[in-house]
DNA sequence: TTATTAAATGAACGTTTGTTTAATTAATAA
DNA sequence: TTATTAATTAAACAAACGTTCATTTAATAA
């Protein structure tokens, strides 16, 4: 079949898109060449063909892949009757998600523009259904009185943004860990959506910087 | 001097920045040739170099005065002492700003990378010069214990990141007017800082969608 | 008018781009 | 072993890239 087979070892095709994932993170879609991807992976630019047709449809390969392991991922969860616990569990969901992916968020927020329009209606939509999740954790905790939000659709992307945000300065090894960092959003979300925990809102821990 | 002299005419490196802006903006700078911000211009590509050393140097020119100019304008916002006040004011200021600048404020986030590292520095300093503001305000609300915030710095980058992200889907002639956004964030914002509008917290407007 | 100068053209430069193709290699199936 | 097939190489393709340059154009200054 190939040229040297390790026993099992990782198939081409994935070792090309955890290259590309990386180069196109650092440089840009439209900055890296088939030349280093292939690189990357120890191979000429004209193999790459026999594993993905043009160099769209690895870009395209990785948004897509990058959603729907999302989806997969928070279908997965255990469903939360309670809309406060729910809200809860999301936040703490995405920011864990998405702060050990940092190379696919990245990707999939920049590179969207250079995807052609069908691919990007595909990553659109998952990325709607995604929101969606929020919006009706939302909305369920409204219709209960628990929280007290103006507006649904907008909160919903106040929120997913805010998360997101996280990262854009988080680093391992940075004066917080992942743990502290999803305790503070938790309590930032809920105040969002109106119903702030009684017991931090009187807190106030001061730190140095 | 030129070619054409319409009476006085805007000058044509500042036509040229405003073409790579938008065409920047909407593919990405790598994405870009010379040759068609030139032909958006109605030159030929040669004729940039007139006005800017390298392709790259249009790129610095557009992020640093970009963020020079945001300095500017907060700079020139009158002192509020009520850190409530000043929170307030700061929202207002930071969505009004974006929403008419989405190129400028898109380009600011994605083509850093893409900066040679003397502008890079340059305009990552300007931008924790911005969020310096924020963080003192945050800091001067949690001194007079009006604020009730865990960790102002990181409450810094959520309120920015909620903030910036309406850029990404606010359009005008939307549901929702930049007044009627702002009165929403400024809510959201103050419930972050641990001080909500009481009026507002228990408000419920439904929206339909 | 003439001299000077800034701006624009259009062609050319050497590279690099994504992609294709014929030939070669190495693994599997018969 | 032989035949088959998938994967890879190396070379080549035309097109496009940022940039340079000799030349032309048109405006200003003397």
């Amino acid at each position: 079949m190939a040229r040297k087979t390790g026993s099992v070892g990782i198939e081409t095709a994935e070792r090309v898109l955890k290259a590309a994932s990386m180069l196109f993170a650092r440089h840009g879609y439209a900055a890296v060449s088939m030349r280093q991807i292939a690189k990357e992976v120890n191979l000429q630019a004209g193999a790459l063909y026999n594993h993905f047709e043009t160099k769209q449809s690895i870009l395209r390969a990785l948004l897509i892949s990058h959603m729907e392991a999302l989806m997969e991922e928070i279908e997965a969860q255990p469903e939360i009757a309670d809309p406060r616990d729910a809200l809860e569990a999301f936040t703490r969901f995405h920011i864990r998600y998405h702060i050990d992916r940092p190379e696919e968020v990245f990707i999939a927020y920049m590179e969207l523009r250079n995807l052609e329009p069908g691919p990007y209606r595909e990553v659109t939509v998952l990325r709607q259904k995604y929101e969606r999740i929020l919006r009706d954790i939302l909305r369920r905790g409204m219709a209960t009185r628990e929280f007290a939000i103006v507006d649904a659709p907008v909160t919903t992307m106040a929120i997913i943004s805010m998360l997101t945000g996280v990262n854009t300065w988080f680093r391992y090894g940075g004066r917080l860990g992942v743990d502290e960092i999803e305790n503070i959003y938790v309590n930032m979300v809920l105040a969002v959506a109106g119903t702030p925990k009684p017991v931090l809102r009187a807190t106030q821990n001061e730190e140095l910087a």
